[in-house]
RNA sequence: GGUCCCAUCGUCUAGUGGUUAGGACGCCGGCCUCUCACGUCGGUAACAUGGGUUCGAAUCCCAUUGGGACCA
């Protein structure tokens, strides 16, 4: 059998959005999970519309997706001589024509058409006067008249058009420049795709690619048309949903292998597994359970993956991706006696590497700002002396571990009477300037010997100022 | 307007003639607990409607309704 060959072949008019993502993303899963090959093709005929740096985007977002590709990327701009020469062929072979009715007349065919309740199309007024190449014509394609054009699709079974339907449509414009399915068509055969994994807002145009395909004699690719992505109140993914580039997720903090997971599952499935990793979802994937209906996007449910991933990755394989994000935020992270064990006290409670970024503050900064009710809560006159107490058992200790700390605080406890909350919650405001945080041992050790006893003392310094307040 | 597609909890889905219609997210509550989380246990909630076919339909067929896509 031969490999799989599969492509991408975004227009760069703009980002990368998460509908072009689950493309990308479904064709290279298929290439990989098949071990064929995946074609990346930039389709930038629309020379008014595409630019630069929408070329630059993708590929950003392409590479921060870990999605790679084994050929390209081509350029349809460069490809216009390779159009011309498939032109002339379906000229020569009679499969086309040239057409010099002018835009005002096929338009005045349409309101003809539209007033008797049919669909607008041309007429074929030039399909037989046997016209040859010149300035200004269109090439047409001859469509049957008659008979149907049948897509049989991967994911949406089989479906009959009508040839009727099907429009004499333009192959290359007056300009000289190609029309869409053309160019399409031509690439993916000169290319060698064979499987076509597209967005279904393609089936309409498939009718007439299939025509194409015939008419040059070529072999017919498997298409597979995946359902759409559509947003919260059921119209295609817009703007208005919020966040459509792929990398804006990147920056708000989604591990890119959590989105993959989240926009495979979302019109995937493989019994009721929701957890994917990379190499499992390149194991998985088929296209025999690819879902008919169009999914919406889940904010809610992507960040609940996220977490899932946040906690299955080592917090040495997160450095890389939480780095980027704190420097954003001004947190250096040498300021910090271990990155990876603060990551640690922090992956449980954390959706987002943004939600992580923002708790971790505590640590990098060099002091803390109490929350007033806090304050108000946890600062009590009573809290002094065990807080003294566990100064001086922290002095004691050589090094700042787990073990070593809870035992100072059980001594303090026992000395104290008190409960581990009591001594917890007035630590943990010293250090952290708030009541919720990592557990308090962890907290400590990821914190450090250096900021934990500064912090301590300065909350003493805090509490005599408070007391001399009160008993004023 | 024409053509095409789609239809199970709010959302993602499992299910392919016989199930108490399962799982996940969300939401609500219990437990765990040094706080917040994590975890864990339980609860909430669906086969769009109407006809058929069949001993029996979420499952097959038709219609209706609703949603979406494309062309204009």
């Amino acid at each position: 059998m031969d490999p799989i060959v599969t492509r991408f072949a975004p227009s760069p008019t703009g980002y990368l959005h998460v509908g072009g993502a689950r493309t990308a993303l479904f064709n290279w899963l298929y290439a990989r999970h098949t071990g064929g090959r995946f074609i990346l093709r930039i389709e930038d005929t629309d020379t008014v519309r595409s630019t630069k740096e929408s070329v630059e985007a993708i590929f950003q977002a392409l590479q921060w997706l870990e999605i790679d590709w084994d050929e390209g990327p081509y350029f349809q701009s460069q490809r216009t001589d390779i159009y011309q020469t498939y032109a002339k062929r379906l000229f020569e072979s009679g499969h086309a024509y040239y057409c010099t009715c002018s835009p005002e007349a096929v338009e005045e065919m349409r309101r003809k058409a539209m007033a008797t309740g049919a669909n607008p199309r041309y007429d074929g007024t030039c399909r037989d006067k046997g016209l040859g190449p010149r300035p200004g014509a269109v090439l047409r394609f001859r469509s049957p008249a008659t008979g149907t054009t049948v897509l049989d699709d991967v994911v949406k079974g089989g479906i009959a058009f009508q040839n009727t339907e099907l429009d004499d449509f333009v192959l290359v414009r007056s300009d000289g420049t190609p029309t869409y399915n053309f160019v399409v068509v031509v690439d993916d055969i000169t290319m060698g795709i064979n499987t076509i994994i597209r967005g279904d807002d393609h089936v309409m145009n498939t009718p007439k690619q299939i025509q194409i395909y015939r008419a040059l004699e070529a072999t017919l690719p498997v298409f597979a048309h995946v359902p759409m992505v559509l947003g919260p109140d059921r119209t295609r993914l817009s703007k208005r949903h919020g966040a459509m580039s792929v990398t804006a997720y990147r920056d708000m903090g989604y591990l890119p292998e959590a989105f993959i997971n989240y926009l495979v599952r979302l019109g995937w499935s493989c019994g009721d597994q929701e957890f994917f990793t990379r190499a499992e979802l390149i194991e998985k994937f088929s296209l025999e359970n690819i879902g008919r209906s169009a999914g919406i996007f889940d904010l809610a449910k992507l960040q609940a993956l996220n977490a899932d991933h946040i906690q299955a990755l080592s917090p040495e394989a997160l450095v890389p991706h939480l780095a980027p994000i704190l420097a954003q935020k001004g947190l250096v992270p040498d300021t910090v006696p271990s990155l990876p064990r603060v990551i640690a006290t922090l992956q449980p409670r954390s959706k987002t590497l943004e939600e992580m970024a923002d708790q971790a503050r505590f640590y990098f900064d060099e002091t803390v700002d109490y929350d007033p009710a806090a304050v108000k809560k946890v600062f009590k006159p009573a809290v002094v002396e065990p807080l003294r107490q566990l100064v001086a058992e922290l002095e004691k200790l050589d090094t700042f571990t787990e073990a070593g700390l809870e035992a100072a605080f059980v001594a303090v406890m026992e000395a104290t009477g008190l409960k581990l909350g009591k001594i917890a919650q007035p630590v943990r405001l010293a250090l952290t300037g708030r009541t919720a945080s990592p557990g308090i041992f962890e907290t400590i050790e990821a914190l450090g010997r250096t900021k934990t006893m500064d912090r301590l003392r300065r909350a003493l310094d805090f509490l005599d100022g408070m007391e001399g307040q009160t008993g004023a």
